[in-house]
RNA sequence: GGCGCGGUACCCAAGUGGUAAGGGAGAGGUCUGCAAAACCUUUAUGCGUCGGUUCGAUUCCGACCCGCGCCUCCA
């Protein structure tokens, strides 16, 4: 099956296919590593996620770069300000991002490239742009793409620049230019700044540069696909269309996708605001990481998600109903044979769920088939009529929804430890939720030992003991479901 | 001001020219020692407002109201 997606380039949902004939190369924008990552990058990097692993339940093979900006003026300024080389001030951040990726599942892109890691391909491509006409340099040594020299300009962004005036709006960097709306290529090094010395000079590469190099390296000059959240539409995305172009004179993207903003409450996020999130944040409040992501994912990626904590509420509900009908299956007993009204079911829900992942990656409609599909079932086997072959059957649609939603196998335990690990070094305990805390005090031997001695005095008709023991679990956040198959907790 | 998106039940949210998916929450019921889980029933003659096109519009067109985003290297 096809997938249909959105391209911002042609404004319309078009194919999404290799132009090769290989793998679909795809760059997707990554992260400046100067802080921790917050909830809207992820819900951005989430996206991308799903797309990736749609691709893949589709068949088709995916090459995905990511570049890591690791060099820019807020970097450059808060290792200043600490004292430290920038590297030693982005590795940490770095780190904690690609761990938060996998705290939330995001599947490792084939290729991540640093900026500083391709500084010679940078200074290359800016010769050449130079060479072409495309490219000055200023008094203080300082390289901007020259504007005027691509009428193409805006056509990412739909936006006609042409009647612009030059000085129109004061811009944000002291260097003189020719024309207001010329961006940077290469910054000339001030006094006491991080620089590399090069061929053009000594300085530090543009932003923009970075990706279009890195892109060109390992995908080549033109490729299949590029992503980002929709700021980097414009200008950043316009920048590398211009500087690319101007270069190969080749179509640089054929596909462009932008992920829309979340907001919070209502409202963009922002640190003002008060109402800014880490991924870190969350889990310290005490937010599974599951529920983190299907709560990002949930909302088609062309759409605002408003971030509520409701939202989040809402999520472990949804997950906690997919896990536990995921282990009556797994754990139930089930007579041989086969219902063909639940085989059509199965089969029903997993046309239905990848109809619609095909068609601009509605995660919103391809949730509505499973969770079809989990009634169906549960009714029948609450009348004994769901069998072994439509277990399997059930089950196999089960795993190609985790396979690109990956909230039904639980893996909640080991990223709020970490947190927890991470808060304790980082002086952040304060930021923990006290219910957490009472939550994860109690271990498992513990827990089990507890719900042994529950489930003797239910023997005993001991009623008033056992509740009591359930009580007490509870305010712990420890849930205890008696079942046929025998008394089982959980973690709320 | 320019560009763009959205207003669907208590909340989140999909969707189509023919009369509204799904999730969460609430209420009642079945089951249970009691719960929980699960299941059943239930919650929009209604899809921002007003017009228009049409046999018929939530879905197309127009106007208006409201919210939001981008236009400052913020995903």
């Amino acid at each position: 099956m096809p997938l249909r997606l959105f391209n911002t380039l042609s404004g319309q949902v078009d194919e999404l296919f290799a132009m090769d004939g290989k793998a679909l190369r795809m760059y997707a924008c990554g992260p400046t590593v100067y802080d921790y990552g917050h909830i809207g990058n992820f819900r951005t990097f989430l996206q991308i996620d799903i797309l990736r692993r749609t691709l893949a339940l589709l068949s088709i093979p995916v090459r995905h770069v990511m570049n890591i900006t690791d060099v820019d003026d807020k970097i450059i300024r808060n290792a200043a300000a600490a004292g430290i080389p920038i590297a030693q001030y982005t590795a940490p951040f770095e780190q904690a991002f690609l761990e938060d990726l996998e705290t939330l599942k995001v599947q490792r892109p084939e290729q991540l490239a640093r900026a500083t890691e391709h500084i010679p391909r940078m200074v290359e491509l800016i010769q050449k742009l130079a060479a072409a006409g495309a490219a000055y340099q200023t008094e203080e040594g300082s390289w901007y793409f020259r504007l005027a020299a691509f009428p193409d300009y805006g056509k990412l962004s739909k936006k006609d620049l042409s009647g612009m005036e030059d000085g129109a709006r004061v811009d944000v960097d002291e260097y003189e230019k020719d024309s207001a709306r010329d961006f940077a290529l290469w910054k000339a090094a001030k006094p006491g700044e991080t620089f590399w010395d090069t061929a053009i000079g000594r300085g530090r590469p543009g932003w923009h540069i970075e990706c279009s190099a890195m892109a060109m390296e390992y995908l080549g000059e033109s490729f299949d696909l590029h992503a980002g959240g929709e700021d980097l539409m414009f200008p950043h995305h316009e920048n590398e269309i211009a500087q690319s172009e101007s270069v190969t004179h080749k179509p640089f993207a054929r596909h462009w996708m932008h992920v829309r903003f979340l907001l919070v409450d209502g409202r963009k996020m922002s640190k003002s605001e008060g109402n800014f999130f880490t991924l870190r944040d969350l889990l310290l409040k005490g937010y599974k990481a599951s529920a983190i992501r299907l709560a990002l994912i949930s909302v088609p990626y062309r759409h605002q998600l408003n971030f509520t904590f409701d939202g989040l509420i809402e999520a472990t509900n949804a997950i906690e109903r997919l896990r536990t009908f995921h282990q009556r299956l797994v754990n139930g007993n089930f007579a041989a044979g086969s219902n063909p009204a639940l085989q059509d079911a199965a089969k029903a829900a997993q046309t239905g769920y990848l109809a619609a992942l095909s068609n601009d990656l509605n995660t919103a409609e391809a949730r509505a088939p499973i969770f079809d599909l989990v009634r169906a079932a549960n009714t029948a086997i609450d009348q004994q009529q769901l069998l072994v072959a439509d277990r399997d059957a059930i089950l196999a649609v089960l795993a190609s929804f985790d396979a690109v939603f990956d909230v039904i196998q639980d893996s909640d335990a080991e990223p709020t430890r970490r947190a927890l690990e991470w808060a304790e070094k980082a002086g952040r305990l304060a930021d923990v939720a006290p219910e957490l805390l009472s939550r994860e005090s109690l271990t498992g031997e513990t827990i089990d030992a507890l719900v042994a001695e529950r489930t003797l005095a239910k023997k005993q008709r001991n009623f008033a003991r056992a509740d009591q023991i359930r009580n007490e679990l509870a305010e712990k956040g420890i849930v205890i479901e008696d079942s046929k198959d025998g008394v089982r907790w959980k973690r709320k």
